[in-house]
DNA sequence: TTGACAGGCAAGTGAAGACTTGCCTATCAT
DNA sequence: ATGATAGGCAAGTCTTCACTTGCCTGTCAA
């Protein structure tokens, strides 16, 4: 498994993040049509789905194909490894 | 504030993380002994301080000076960010 | 007050990474 | 079968970033 720490490093990466969190599932087309639409995000599809491609690995990301679609599903869960390794200050609580 | 995400991108910066977890407030020149005793890893006291300062850009450490000495400081509050804006699936819980 | 100690500043290098361009494969509808 | 759709592969460019080297400033002890 990859490194989710490089993985969230990308804001772009974050911002696929924050799609697929409104809503799961979406095939690669669809994502960029969001980038840009919403948050004026112009990249190429190759660069989207580079960026995919880390996420994935980094299991942050889950895929589903089907025909010649390609469906991408949002896994939070890695994200539990950075709290287990540095405990969090809630500071007035 | 700097970025968290970023900060956290460095494997050298989450292993000084690590450190100042066991042992909070410690001097660059401590960190930088041991980086080299505990984890091989053997950089310039310059690469350190750089470290350094993008953590404490990013929130994650903060900063005492006492006479020459600069104590570092750690801070895991910026971390609550991340788990803010994705919601972690606790699977079989 | 002189030397040792703790740290800072700035330019330079080399490697990783984000993004593009061009071309290719696979699936589906007409 | 043919065109349109959805996606993949592989350079190549350009920027960011980690790290070093050299020199400078401030603090403390002898």
């Amino acid at each position: 498994m990859g490194d989710v720490f490089k993985a969230l490093a990308d804001p772009t990466r974050r911002t696929i993040l924050d799609e697929l969190t409104e809503r799961d599932g979406q095939t690669l087309f669809e994502i960029c049509v969001r980038l840009a639409n919403r948050h004026h995000l112009n990249l190429s599809r190759q660069a989207i789905s580079q960026h995919l491609t880390v996420l994935e690995e980094a299991g942050m990301i889950t895929i589903r194909r089907q025909g010649r679609y390609k469906f991408h599903h949002l896994d939070t869960t890695p994200l539990a490894t950075i709290f287990e390794r540095w405990p969090i200050n809630r500071e007035g609580q």
